[in-house]
DNA sequence: ACCTGAACACCGTTCAAGT
DNA sequence: ACCTGAACACCGTTCAAGT
């Protein structure tokens, strides 16, 4: 099925993954695929919740602190996206992921920002800017298709990098907690 | 010469631009265009830059206040990008651009991040991590490319929300100033 | 339900040759 | 320096037809 353009993407990247790419690797006819999938951006839309399923989503069990809790799951969706690199360029390009596991993962980030005591009006905003800033520093965080040079940074050095600014991120979406300004 | 590249983005969108469509424009045979630039991505990059020159950079006499100073440069830059919705997806793509006009506005960010105080070694996270913040923020705003449905915010309630999550950026990255952590 | 043959309307890029 | 003709090796998608 949709198991073939995985394949095609851990080999030739994404500029790999096309349909006459995946008939081709089924050995069928290219629309042949138009069967099983609308068009290809849909297949793209499938690959990418597709993944989404292996982001660890924090136990509910873990009730102590739910800016932790935003934070391991903001970390675990960054490294899943990073172990898929060659699908980061397809979630900028499809503004991120509209599946069920994105709809799963949305619903958490705001149960534990409404738990953190952010206002109503904001959690939708900070929900927006959690997604933004994991999806553009996992973009970042991944070699440029053109060019592939060594990469400036170690994957060790750009996960502390992360880690350092979500940990920037959620102070401040704290701290406006704290002391709430009209805006 | 690459106005005429322009001339198709703001017309059929990003997905017109084409080496041939370009050609096309200019009563030309698609091949003549690789007398003037190297390659399609070369041409992409050249736009990138050129986009950048039209961010406004505060001026120096503003000493007061270098957030305040970041907060208006990344305020200039996100309607930059959105000035020009098309090419917002070709900087996540190709990670930000990479010209004299890129460098020229990260020099003033690492000045202004380095005014306030921020230390050395956090200069170069805290500059990416703005720059991914409002690409990434600028890129969920532009309406997909696929479904030219409503977009959900108006622009104004865009800029708002931008606006919000960067304040909560700076506000993050200037209290790891007042007590820095190791790490 | 799932596949094929054939076709439509495209791509980016290169090579040799012209002026 | 800048252009053309011709070609190479591709794309996504549709339509009609087969089983």
């Amino acid at each position: 099925v949709l198991a073939a353009a995985r394949r095609l993407l851990v080999e030739g990247g994404s500029r790999a993954l096309t349909m006459r790419a995946v008939a081709r690797q089924l050995g069928v006819a290219p629309n042949a695929l138009y069967s099983h999938v609308a068009s290809r951006t849909a297949l793209l839309d499938e690959l990418l919740d597709e993944l989404l399923a292996e982001v660890k989503t924090p136990t509910t069990s873990d009730t102590d602190d739910p800016v932790a809790g935003l934070h391991a799951l903001m970390s675990s969706t960054y490294e899943t996206l990073l172990a898929a690199p060659d699908l980061v360029p397809l979630y900028l390009v499809r503004h991120g992921a509209r599946g069920p596991n994105a709809i799963r993962l949305g619903d958490v980030v705001d149960a534990l920002l409404e738990r953190a005591g952010v206002a109503p009006a904001s959690v939708i905003p900070a929900r927006r800017v959690l997604i933004v800033h994991t999806i553009g520093a996992a973009a970042f965080a991944t070699a440029a298709e053109g060019e592939p040079a060594a990469p400036p940074l170690s994957t060790k050095q750009l996960q502390e990098s992360f880690a350092l600014s979500l940990g920037w991120l959620l102070t401040g979406i704290s701290a406006a907690i704290d002391r709430p300004r009209d805006s």
